[in-house]
DNA sequence: CAAGTTGTACGAATTATTTCGTATTCAAAT
DNA sequence: ATTTGAATACGAAATAATTCGTACAACTTG
């Protein structure tokens, strides 16, 4: 198997949408974006070395102030967490997850649209 | 706010599944239907125990072998974890998650439609 | 009733995750 | 050059979650 096991614990997590909106940043900017007020920067940078040990982000040291970049890919990410959730919480069931995400979160008219077309485009 | 925080971590959520399936169960029954070869029957009594602390589930004591059954909601336990879901990793669109878990191979065909029956259902 | 079996209780060890304290380095500014 | 500030490194404390060992109670059943 090809698998590579990417599993980012939830503080990971977060640092990793800094990286993938922001494409690359510094320990700073990605502390500040992500505002916390119970912890500090250097919670953040270890978490962020953390991930460059497992591998899931690169850095260039370079320079004095290293700038990091997700080395995992989102979808893949996202695919992996929503895989886990299926399996573990709808009993491999998709569709359930779909709809306990929809009945929900009141998506709009808009949205359910976008998601009907995106539908049509699977067949 | 009258919003119970309901936070199984993992290995609750696996015992939760099984007394919802079940409606309600023995430790030894949850502990089988598990089967893990890798913890041992102590530890779901345990697991079970705590949810119990937590009052995420009641049991039944009047006999020697007690016999449980969640009390936090299945539908309510889902959402809150989809939720969180959108949250942490979708910045807060459905819409995405939703796309992630059928992009995945995880949607058969009999699964798509009845998802686009729901959708309709949603006007 | 004694021995074995099955159950609960629960503290404590283990493992995972997050957080911080502090040392040190580097660069800029006085 | 010395001070100051901003950065990394990293061990270790704090917290959370899981797992187990072991004591003890309650039922078989021989």
């Amino acid at each position: 198997m090809n698998n590579q096991n990417i599993k980012p614990t939830e503080g990971e997590m977060e640092i990793l949408q800094v990286l993938w909106q922001k494409g690359n940043a510094t320990v700073r900017e990605v502390h500040e974006a992500l505002n916390k007020k119970d912890s500090g920067y250097t919670t953040t940078l270890k978490l962020m070395q953390i991930l460059h040990e497992k591998g899931m982000v690169e850095r260039d040291t370079t320079q004095k102030t290293h700038i990091y970049k997700a080395l995992v890919s989102q979808d893949k990410t996202e695919k992996q967490l929503v895989n886990k959730m299926i399996d573990n919480v709808f009993n491999g069931s998709a569709a359930r997850l779909v709809m306990q995400a929809l009945g929900n979160h009141s998506a709009s008219a808009a949205e359910i649209d976008e998601i009907k077309k995106y539908l049509d485009s699977l067949k």
